[in-house]
DNA sequence: TTTTTAAGTGTGCGAAAAACACTTTTATAT
DNA sequence: ATATAAAAGTGTTTTTCGCACACTTAAAAA
């Protein structure tokens, strides 16, 4: 059965995850000092080989969890490349997702322990090998499917306030949103849950918190609601 | 150089080709009868294995220009695909691309010699391992990719009527279009040259030929004048 | 009790999308 | 020559949606 395929070329196929959290209003990525030559010391996208058993996503999920500790992650994949001199050390397909994932679940410990940073996304200056071009990917892919598809929230806490959604939905598009028109909006699709208790850490007033209620969105992408976002 | 990933699984690397083309207002797909084990004979869409000294990109152009005899076609890529057993007869990751070819360029010959036979999308029923799946997944970014981009026209001839390219448009939405309001749109966006010459083919007063102008396309996007597509 | 600061709230206008039906052309049939 | 059939071509009205816009409220701190 393996060997029907013999006399194929067999290559290196790797996975890189691009992880993204959300802070102060802010996207951040995931920045790592390589390990690894050739290049050792640059910055770089978090990566990995894929082994013979575990799938695309198996992969992906492990490499993203080694260096955040966090699993059960919202990915998304943004495309294969594969240039035949794309990385020097040798010939690699590169799959590359991003995650997003609650900056708070973050393990802080492993932060020293593989050498990475948060860095904004709007300073994020050269990275390694191709790894610029596919962050750059990756943020057009995310602010497509912010607009179509309730990804946002996996940016978030459980609860979050309007301002920071708004906020968060400010930095995904790189403009600002107009309050009324965004709350609004956000309200009218009937999805969030409004909580009694108020987040107090950013206004002496304080703002009510929300929850997404992925149920009914479910539900209502399944019979046929068109829940467009923002 | 080549030694430094020495230790890490290398993998077979498929790139699976969605040929898509269309005529008397329907899209329709290339399927091939497959010619190796396993699944010998079954409903296919045409792959190959990436070789060693090849990019995906050439891997699939050679792959898609074997089946159809048609070069520098428009591809886009739709996904990599990486279950453990996906494929029975080995593990291979499949890097998936769709690409629009005007039908009158295909080379009919290579249809005996392939066992290829184009099919209606309505019409494709049920393909071998996950070839269903690629194909819908294609079919999806498709009808995403129209909406913002003008890449309908790789499937016509350089000339073209105004209701051949909305039939086009309906065959690719799944639905019908208004054509005065598809015409105005469409119109209005300054990117189709109407030629002097009629097509006398489908009607007896003959409609006229337009041709879209690339250039132009181009020139405007550069500008930052946001040309959507229907 | 005054001040400060962010949260929260409603309306009106203009542009774009969607609905809608008749006239024109010309080959073919009578 | 005239009638017929069949698809191409053409504008206007209505509706919807996005976008601009400014004041009030709550509550901690001074």
């Amino acid at each position: 059965m393996t060997l029907l395929y013999s006399k194929e070329d067999r290559l290196l196929v790797a996975v890189d995850c691009i992880v993204l959290g959300f802070q102060d209003k802010e996207i951040n990525v995931l920045i790592v000092k390589r390990k690894l030559n050739p290049l050792k010391g640059g910055r770089s996208l978090m990566g990995g080989f894929v082994r013979k058993n575990e799938s695309l996503n198996e992969a992906v999920a492990r490499v993203g969890a080694g260096y955040t500790g966090v699993e059960n992650v919202y990915m998304e994949q943004v495309g294969a490349y594969g240039e035949v001199n794309r990385d020097p050390g040798g010939r690699v397909i590169s799959v590359v997702y991003y995650a997003l994932i609650d900056m708070h679940r973050f393990d802080e410990q492993l932060k020293d322990r593989h050498n990475t940073e948060w860095v904004n996304i709007k300073n994020v200056g050269a990275l390694i090998l191709d790894h610029r071009r596919f962050l750059d990917d990756a943020l057009h892919h995310l602010r497509l499917q912010s607009a179509t598809h309730p990804v946002g929230f996996n940016l978030l806490p459980e609860r979050f306030t309007l301002p920071q959604l708004q906020s968060l939905y400010e930095a995904i598009y790189a403009r600002d949103l107009d309050k009324r028109n965004f709350r609004k909006k956000i309200l009218e699709m009937g999805v969030l849950e409004k909580l009694d208790e108020k987040d107090k850490s950013s206004s002496k007033r304080g703002a009510f918190y929300y929850r997404f209620n992925k149920e009914k969105y479910d539900y209502m992408v399944k019979n046929g609601v068109d829940v467009s976002f923002i």
